[in-house]
DNA sequence: GTGACCGTACTAGTCCGATAGGACGGTTCC
DNA sequence: GGAACCGTCCTATCGGACTAGTACGGTCAC
C-alpha cells in the first residue's frame, strides 16, 4: 500500500489519503480483512503528521470503509469494496461530467473531448503494463 | 458575465474566479477589448470580498489574459483567446487523464469510462440548449 | 472642476487545516 | 509480566487564504 501526497494540491493531505484508500479498496488492491499501514508508519512514509493520517482513518471508519481494532490496527471492512466501487462510480461520473462541461465551455468540440479521453485511457493502459 | 463561487470547493474562491474567466475567454463568451465586471460589482454579485476578486484579476493580468486600465477597468487582452484555449486544452487533458486513471484504479473498465464520458457530453449538450 | 466610478495598496483580524509533542489505554508476542 | 506496538486524545502553535475596513490616485462624464 503506497500512498503519495501532493502538498501543493488544493485538497488537504488527509483527504488525499482517504481518497487513495477508497480507490484501492474499490479496485481490489486492498481486500476486506486486510490491515492498513499503521498511523505512524504511513505518516513517516508519506511525510505527514500522524494526526493527519489518523484523521483520514477516522473519516474512513465513520463511513464504514474500515474498522479499527483498538490496540491492533485498522482493517478493511467487510462489504467495503462494493460500497467504495459504487461511491467511486458516482464521484468519477461527477468529475468527468464537470470536466466535460468545462471543456465545452472552453470551446472544445465533443469529438475533441472524446478523443482526449480515449488518448488518456490508452496511455493509462500502457502505464499499467 | 455570470460567475458562481462554491465556498465548499477545495479550490479557493480567487482561483475559481480566474478559472471561470479563462474558460469564458477560451470559449469566446468574453472577447478581446471587452470589459470585465468591476472588482466591487463582481464581489457583490459573487458574495466574496473585493480583495478576493482583485487577487484573481491580478493573477489574470500577470499571465497576460487581461489588461487593466487604471481608473477605467479591466479588459480582455488581445491574443488572450488563443492562449487561453491552448492552456485550457492542456489543463483539461490533464484533468481528464487523472480522472481516467483514477477510474481505472477504482476498477472501472475503459469501456465503462468512455460510456460515462459520452453520457456526460450528451447531458451537457442538452443543458446548453 | 466635481462627483462617481475604477483598480490598487495596506494593515489587522479570522478561520481552518496541518503540525508538534506528549500522555493514555488496549493488544500482541516473547 | 514486560516490551513493543497499536489507535486515540488533548493542547498549543503555525501558516495560508479569505475577510474587513480604509485610504489613495487615475479616469470619465457632466
Amino acid at each position: 500500500m503506497r500512498i503519495e501526497i501532493d502538498p501543493r494540491a488544493p485538497t488537504p493531505p488527509s483527504e488525499q489519503i482517504a481518497d487513495q484508500v477508497r480507490l484501492a479498496v474499490a479496485g481490489g488492491r486492498l481486500t476486506p480483512g486486510e490491515r492498513l499501514p499503521s498511523v505512524r508508519g504511513l505518516a513517516t512514509q508519506a511525510l505527514v503528521n500522524p494526526n493527519t493520517v489518523a484523521r483520514a482513518y477516522r473519516e474512513l471508519e465513520r463511513e464504514g470503509t474500515v474498522q479499527t481494532r483498538p490496540g491492533s490496527g485498522v482493517y478493511v471492512a467487510r462489504g467495503a469494496p462494493g460500497r467504495c466501487r459504487k461511491a467511486a462510480r458516482g464521484v468519477l461520473a461527477e468529475r468527468l461530467g464537470r470536466a466535460a462541461l468545462d471543456a465545452l465551455a472552453a470551446g472544445l468540440s465533443p469529438q475533441e473531448i472524446e478523443q482526449l479521453v480515449a488518448r488518456s485511457l490508452r496511455s493509462a493502459a500502457e502505464e499499467v503494463l
